[in-house]
DNA sequence: AGGGATTTGCGAACGAAGTCACAAAGTTGA
DNA sequence: TCAACTTTGTGACTTCGTTCGCAAATCCCT
């Protein structure tokens, strides 16, 4: 594990002086399993567990050895044959390329269930965030203590937003308003200058490319759920229903 | 299209009788998708919008007009070519292919925060979901009042899931739980008869393949969020830490 | 009725992700 | 030291998903 690195490393080692230049760039569908290994691999760490093969560690992460195999030698080849993944080294090597070495603040727009919710969320501040403003407009619901999963948290009005931002204190937005109001505070959040953020209300949002929005959908996910539920019904019991037969058909 | 299906389709047309033979497969791609163009169709619909074209459709919807249309060919050919898509019709067809032109019953595991969270959450009930039990192993919660989207709903003992399960009120499972208990909750969910099944513990959790599970995991996506912003921070201020650099290159 | 303007449906080309299978690199034991 | 065994890293292939581009269908205007 020294200079046996025949990956496809950009021509330039010094180029264009960005390390950018030089990382590899990660397929968005690993960096989507990193988290899960990582929290995997962080529990065998706290066990004990010194060493481990891609086929074990695959197993309880749910995925191929051959996918996880593939995923790790983006990152860098870790690994050593004949042995497996030394697993705290691992560990903080998947920390360090989600960035998970230094912590970054959340701040939350939408005090209601939800917002609340995850505020006192363990695993939140688990690993390495933190939640440094819950915020909402609604003038009567400021100032009210909530329990945060480390200390306590006091609402505040969406107008400490930019100050959170500027003062380096939030780096990632949340949005847990209701769907009407997540575009308004969507831009807002885009105003203050993050770049980062995760909604949670039902709404399409349109964001400046150079944003990463990434959204998280009950209804979206249930619904899912329900489609196949419904494919498992018909198959089981195919209905005669003139309608949805005819239209099968001849559409 | 009568014909005309290049498509892999099973072989027999009237083979096993099951109209799931004739009936497309719809890649899973398409179906996650689904659900958001049902949620803009129906406010369109709402508006009184009669007829829209897939570009100003896919617009509201976030994906490209392309995609869109590859997408509800999937479903049938319910579109007029030099006019677009009726809105009531397109709405009612992705409604009856989700699901969703009848109600399902969700039962949520776990009392918390985030169980408590979910029964109150609107949109929930919007699309013909509703919750018919809230369960906990908790003792001294149970028999808790919660407030529900709709009516009330008093806390429940986990035993109570058999009964909601066989009785047909419930066909989806949400564990909303600490990650410790769900895979033993899920375990439960399956052997009551759920085959449905929404995660949001942060967990790995293993089902039988005839069970269709789905996780929305909180942590998962912040650290998705916090790789991308680490990526623009190391691009804007590339750092000569010694330990990334030497990392980086010799590895 | 006919020509020009729209817009769908979809084949074909492309690209991203996942799987397979095996050489290379390491370990272990005699 | 060497042979048998283990396990990674990765090229080749397959599958899935997206984009492109255009013929076919429909509308609208004259």
């Amino acid at each position: 594990m020294s200079a046996s690195r025949p990956t496809a490393v950009p021509a330039s080692i010094e180029g264009s002086g960005s390390l950018r230049s030089l990382v590899r760039e990660i397929p968005a569908a690993t960096v989507a399993r990193l988290p899960v290994y990582h929290r995997v691999l962080a529990a065998l760490e706290e066990a004990g567990t010194r060493t481990i093969s891609s086929e074990a560690l695959a197993q309880s992460c749910g995925v191929s050895s051959a996918k996880l195999r593939k995923d790790l030698s983006h990152l860098g080849s870790y690994g050593t044959r004949g042995v497996g993944y030394d697993v705290p080294f691992l560990t903080y090597q998947i920390a360090r390329e989600l960035g998970l070495t230094q912590p970054w603040g959340v701040v939350i727009v939408g005090a209601g269930n939800l917002g609340q919710a995850l505020v006192s969320y363990r695993g939140f501040a688990s690993r390495g965030f933190r939640v440094v403003g819950l915020l909402d407009i609604h003038p009567d619901v400021i100032g009210r203590q909530v329990e945060s999963a480390d200390s306590g948290l006091q609402i505040q009005t969406l107008g400490d937003l930019e100050d959170l931002v500027r003062s380096g204190r939030a780096h990632i937005g949340v949005i847990a308003t209701p769907a009407d109001a997540a575009q308004d505070v969507c831009d807002r959040l885009v105003a203050a200058g993050l770049r980062s953020i995760l909604n949670f209300a039902p709404a399409v949002l349109s964001v400046p490319e150079d944003v990463e929005l990434r959204k998280v959908d009950l209804s979206v996910e249930l619904q899912i759920l329900a489609f196949h539920e419904q494919r498992r019904a018909d198959d089981h019991h195919p209905s005669q229903d003139p309608t949805s037969l005819g239209e099968a058909i001849n559409a």
